[in-house]
RNA sequence: GGGCGUAUAGCUCAGUGGUUAGAGCACUCGCCUUACAAGCGAGCGGCCGUAGGUUCGAGUCCUACUACGCCCA
């Protein structure tokens, strides 16, 4: 025990013994009952680490670590997602290379000077290279940033075992990924169809509805004329007038009065002169604009609904790239109408409004001013441009979107999961309920896991959708862009009577909704996957509901027939002191390695600890210091308890004996200390590290202002009155270290390696039974009636501005529980300096104290 | 527009229908007290968002409203 304990180094000191000693390995031994297994979020490497992050990984840490004192075996592994766009555009920048999947492997590649980082977007410079070299060099820069996290997470104290670490774009991950795909193509769970696609024309990708955002934007209602038969025009309201020559019908409601006669007859789109039916449907708004409006493909996804159900044709102005296309699509056929479209073709859509604005001004066709307003519009949630619908083929995933029974099914599943905190699991019914289509997984882009197959070629060259060629799960992961598929040569590819590989990945959520299968070793080590699978525990943050949790009951529900876990927990935001959410753009990040190391590790924990499941916190330093003031005050007190035992009576590792505690107050203490295990426990059993910390401190720190000085005097002593004391605090030491231990790892096994063996991380949690013997005789009232005296003792004290140490001539103290003040009467004499303590009994409830302070 | 949540001391938050609503921080006034001055003691500080209702009794339950946050349209 050092003579002057501090905090400094600890941090150091502890995790490279922890490391050194395996103390988190997890027992692969263990049955499934007897393990507690993590599904811990991976987090992007090729992002940073910020305070949100240390916030939600320490609630799951001290969770894992009272289960892990409870006796489970925790499994509690790490992963590492680098899988997507924002590893595709970090690698391509940090190298200096872009990935051209029709490239082959190359075994020799190097990729060129790593040295100035390259602009964003298409840099000519950028070398070509194939999707597994890219791969390649993608695990090579990840590796890199793990290293860096891997540092974090530790000076953090998790408690991660980490030999047990996955990345999402790592071989074992590519083959889940591809194996879970090919049984959902097996059971008719996943299948290829072209329809509407939300489009980005940046990323030049499809995205799924998980993926969108609605952002106010400004627009304008142009007032535009089409014609009927009769010359008469035919007013409608529209924000994208561009797609004038998109435009496929017009529609209104079918109990609207004014339309009625418009029904069944057709009418000319101005400027292009197409001849368009006018439709009913209830979709159709009365009361906005003239309460009629044009069907384009696609203008948004009302339109989709419009073509589908009222069987319309399809003309498709809009290009992947966001321009119009250079061909003017069917019907548009007139010369006028043919040379006005080749104004607008190859503009983009901006571009395209301005000049077809400027026609319908020419022609007269626009009615009065813009109307001005601003409305939501769909972006894709990393994109800048807004979302446009073109139609593609796609792989879908079915999440109960087209299917009431599947739906019903999922929002079961939903029901089964264990929510923390409860009221969480509206998002999920929300959403589940709101899904409007399945589950859209390719991806248009080039770094991902490829979708594991290929396609006959016809005579033709075209390739035969309805076939796909799959490989055996035995050879997977496989790129189809290198890879042969079984029964071709390569000479074959991309040849009449060849085959092609699909070119698309898959959405990361694919892979990501898998991470139980993946970190669980899923068909690749069955041992452990039947030790660890359904898991414990899900933790992750409330935003990403939608996305990951909800894909990964998906997976689990088709591939298992089970959830993937049985507790779900969800952390909140951490605001900054505006009560905003902190985010990089408003320069109000701090790192977490800076935090660390000016606060002390222990006492971030001690502040994330403070954050229940689901609520939002605010950044607060202030916390952390209350929280390092409190570590300190673990090695003060412990380092007192221990030192008050004369050194040759203390023996290293020595249980503490109850049946020495003999005297009432320190069994009412020890009577307090059991009921603090007992809802510690039951706190933590429900996730509620929060509550679990609240009480042991508030415990600990009344234990140091008033029994610790009540019982100082005694327990310097020699007779068996000092040995009781010892006896109690050597056992509230043994039992405070083991209860704050989850939230504060570090201080409490610096304490604990004061006079105990081993880690208090690798202890049995405290159970009331280790010292029921003295506590149950406890008298709780002893303690708090001997409290009353000494603070009353203290308030005239400072009062008469004197010191604590000042003697009192007398104190009379008088109450209906005098008595048990009587049996403390030693130590309170002591620990307030009394000459004299008259106790008189009397009826009234509550203890009155008369303090006569010595001259 | 729909759903969920929050509203208690200057700040951050506890408060599980039942005495006079609590803690920490901040602030004020004190104290060198051999575990701890990175400490200790004491004190100040509340129309518990607003308005109704249920109840013997409401910070707590119900309804409406207001403000803020998040999710979804």
């Amino acid at each position: 025990m050092p003579a002057k304990p501090s905090l400094d180094g600890l941090e150091e000191k502890w995790a490279a013994v922890w490391d050194e000693q395996d103390t988190y390995a997890f027992d692969r031994t263990a049955e499934r009952a007897e393990v507690f297994s993590i599904d811990t979020p991976p987090p992007t490497v090729s992002g940073s680490l910020h305070v949100g992050h240390v916030f939600s990984y320490t609630h799951t840490d001290t969770v894992a670590r009272f289960q892990r004192m409870r006796g489970k075996a925790v499994f509690y592994p790490m992963g590492w997602d680098d899988n997507g766009l924002p590893t595709e555009r970090r690698v391509q920048n940090y190298y200096g290379v872009r990935c051209d999947p029709s490239l082959p492997y190359d075994p020799d590649f190097e990729p060129p000077a790593q040295t100035a980082p390259h602009k964003r977007g298409g840099d000519p410079r950028q070398v070509p290279v194939s999707r597994g070299n890219f791969i390649e060099l993608c695990e090579r820069l990840t590796a890199e940033d793990e290293k860096a996290f891997e540092a974090t997470w530790r000076r953090l104290g998790l408690s991660v075992d980490w030999k047990h670490t996955y990345a999402t774009i790592d071989a074992a991950s590519r083959a889940a990924s591809q194996r879970a795909f090919l049984r959902n193509l097996a059971r008719g769970e996943a299948y290829l169809t072209e329809a509407p696609t939300l489009w980005d024309v940046t990323y030049r990708t499809a995205v799924a509805q998980a993926e969108l955002e609605d952002r106010e934007r400004p627009g304008a209602y142009h007032r535009i004329a089409f014609h009927r038969p009769d010359g008469e025009p035919v007013h409608i309201e529209t924000t994208r007038p561009e797609l004038i020559p998109a435009c496929v019908a017009l529609v209104a409601h079918p109990d609207d009065e004014r339309y009625q006669a418009l029904f069944g007859q057709t009418v000319r789109t101005p400027i292009f002169g197409v001849e368009v039916p006018v439709k009913a449907h209830p979709l159709a708004e009365p009361d906005k604009g003239s309460g009629i409006a044009m069907i384009c493909t696609f203008g948004d996804l009302t339109d989709v609904t419009w073509w589908r159900e009222l069987r319309l044709e399809t003309r498709t102005v809009i290009g992947r790239d966001g321009r119009v296309l250079a061909d003017p699509p069917r019907g548009l056929d007139s010369e006028s109408g043919r040379a006005a479209y080749a104004e607008l073709a190859g503009a983009t859509v901006h571009t395209a409004r301005e000049r077809i604005v400027a026609m319908l001004r020419d022609s007269g066709e626009l009615v009065g001013e813009l109307r001005p307003i601003t409305h939501p519009v769909k972006f894709y949630e990393r994109g800048d441009k807004p979302l446009e619908i073109v139609s593609t083929r796609q792989w879908y995933v079915r999440n109960g979107g087209r299917d009431d029974e599947l739906r019903a099914r999922l929002v079961e599943r939903g029901a089964e999961l264990t929510w923390h905190p409860p009221y969480m699991r509206a998002r999920y019914d929300n959403w589940v309920g709101g899904l409007n289509g399945d589950w859209l997984v390719s991806r248009q882009r080039f770094f991902g896991v490829p979708f594991p197959v290929w396609y006959p070629l016809d005579e033709a060259g075209e390739p035969r959708y309805d076939r796909p060629i799959t490989p055996d799960e035995s050879a997977l992961p496989v790129d189809p862009s290198s890879d042969v598929p079984e029964g071709y040569r390569a000479e074959q590819r991309d040849v009449p009577g060849g085959f092609t590989g699909d070119p698309d990945v898959m959405d990361t959520w694919m892979t990501s909704s898998l991470s139980p299968q993946i970190a669980g070793g899923w068909e690749r080590d069955p041992d452990l996957f039947a030790r660890v699978f359904p898991m414990d525990l899900r933790p992750q943050g409330h935003d990403i509901i939608r996305t990951w949790l909800f894909s990964t009951i998906v997976r689990a529900h088709f591939e298992h027939g089970t959830l993937p876990w049985r507790n779900a927990a969800l952390s909140g935001w951490i605001l900054d002191p505006d009560r905003k959410k902190m985010s990089k753009s408003k320069g109000n990040v701090v790192t977490p390695i800076g935090l660390l190391e000016e606060h002390g590790s222990d006492a971030v924990r001690y502040w994330a600890a403070s954050g229940r499941p689901g609520t939002d916190t605010a950044f607060d330093t202030g916390q952390m210091k209350v929280g390092r003031r409190l570590a300190i005050k673990i090695l003060n007190a412990s380092k007192f308890a221990l030192s008050v035992v004369p050194e040759e009576q203390a023996v290293r590792g020595a249980a503490p004996d109850p049946e020495a505690v003999t005297e009432p107050i320190d069994r009412a203490m020890l009577a307090e200390l059991a009921g603090v295990v007992d809802d510690a426990t039951a706190a933590l059993e429900g996730y509620d590290y929060t509550r679990a910390l609240e009480r042991t401190e508030r415990f600990f720190w009344e234990l140091c202002d008033d029994y610790l000085e009540l019982v100082k005097a005694r327990a310097y002593d020699s007779d068996p009155a000092a040995g009781s004391a010892r006896a109690a605090l050597r056992i509230a030491l043994s039992v405070l270290h083991r209860l704050f231990a989850p939230v504060l790892p570090f201080v409490t096994d610096e304490v604990w390696s004061w006079w105990q063996e081993g880690s208090v991380h690798a202890q049995p949690w405290p159970r009331t039974e280790e010292f029921a013997s003295a506590a149950q005789a406890g008298d709780p009232a002893v303690l708090s009636a001997a409290s009353t005296v000494l603070r009353a003792v203290r308030k005239a004290k400072s009062e008469a501005k004197q010191s604590m140490r000042a003697d009192v001539e007398r104190v009379v103290v008088t109450g209906k529980s005098v008595e048990a003040v009587r049996r403390a009467a030693g130590d309170v004499a002591a620990a307030g300096r009394i000459r004299t303590l008259d106790l008189v009994g009397s009826d009234d409830a509550e203890l009155a104290v008369e303090v006569r302070l010595a001259d």
